[in-house]
DNA sequence: GTCTATACAACGATAGAC
DNA sequence: GTCTATCGTTGTATAGAC
């Protein structure tokens, strides 16, 4: 009977806040007193729960690590299974995210990196685990697909040429703030990968994984 | 005989310090009493020359702008003279950048579209203009190189790949602080390229360019 | 846990003597 | 063109009552 404050409680609405607005506004452009109105908490009241400004940005991070999988890999894969199509399904996700938030929303994960990965080393590190979830995501897709790709491609590789594309085509197009460059860095990486499927589909490779025992088979 | 000051001049100094503290540390984390006092000049004087902070920003700008070519351009590409070849030395300017930064610098344009891009319109004018002229210059290459690509690659879009590969690598990397990710990029950057050269020499068009009138071929 | 009140520094910007 | 002095605001962070 006693406590049990409902959970959805102050801590929860300051990190939400927070989140919402270092992504829009960046970091140091984000007042705490902003960040308590927002929330409807009062400044001296912040403190209680994140005794500097750098712990609460750690929290975010850590929060946007957690909510990876629930709020942007699991909406943009519903009802995709094809492995290379859940790839350009999670780009066409961060596109539709620019065209709700007309540009002004860039991938938060990056934006951090760039204005706050020089000056505040542990959040450098939260934000490369950050990238590592997402990579390890998009790797897991590559795999899958492994048999349909040429066999010299390291699925990890790959998966870092597309999150290197995607975080360099949210920030162009954001500049020109039209989706020109977007799709025109997509439809290369489309015509790159139908290239390597196209071209394993071509040169079969002797599946060696299926029987690897006979595997002294010379001339 | 009267004036004539050296033209190495005061505005001058604060312009070089200025773009060099808004790369290294952004523009909303650098003040203008830091600018001033590494450019020896007094908080009042900088105001002669920049009524407001966003006018020195634009300054800046201005400038990266007349720099491309002569300090970034013209040395990366010196004794390069294959059209693709000059795509990739550009790409290892930026390593090199990297390297010699330590990953602390970026690319100086990208990050003020990430942090002032949403509340700057005319400064992310500016940086639009930085990034057309930067895809000229390599839309250029890919042009040059027209006759030995597939003919339905656009040099246009070929080059925007270009510019959000480097901008996304660039990121990652520094997010990293190691090459891995640039490093993969620029692989699957080179392979994709490669792949475009090869199905060309292999499905060489029937040049329509040299022999334009007779354009009526059918069976 | 939440509130009021406030300390203290740094910010961008200005006025005016020289 | 350069300097001194300073305004008003906002920033992060604290102290202490409730």
């Amino acid at each position: 009977m006693p406590s049990k404050p409902t959970r959805d409680d102050t801590r929860e609405r300051l990190i939400q806040i927070a989140m919402e607005l270092f992504a829009f506004q960046g970091y140091a452009a984000t007042g705490l007193a902003q960040i308590a109105r927002k929330a409807k908490v009062l400044p001296g009241s912040l403190y209680y729960f994140f005794p500097t400004k750098e712990d609460l940005l750690h929290a975010t991070l850590q929060r946007r690590h957690e909510l990876l999988q629930p709020e942007v890999l699991d909406p943009a894969w519903d009802g995709v299974d094809d492995p290379i199509e859940r790839v350009f399904a999670l780009l066409a996700g961060y596109r539709r995210m620019l065209t709700l938030t007309d540009f002004q929303h860039g991938c938060p994960i990056g934006n951090l990196v760039i204005e706050v990965g020089n000056s505040h080393p542990d959040a450098r590190r939260l934000l490369v685990r950050n990238f590592d979830n997402w990579l390890d995501a998009i790797e897991r897709c590559f795999r899958d697909a492994a048999p349909r790709l040429p066999p010299d491609h390291d699925p990890r590789r790959l998966a870092v040429f597309v999150l290197v594309t995607m975080e360099g085509a949210v920030m162009v197009a954001r500049a020109y703030r039209n989706f020109e460059a977007y799709d025109a860095a997509i439809i290369q990486l489309r015509d790159y990968l139908e290239r390597l499927l196209a071209d394993a589909l071509a040169h079969p490779q002797p599946d060696k994984a299926r029987n690897a025992k006979k595997r002294s088979r010379r001339a």
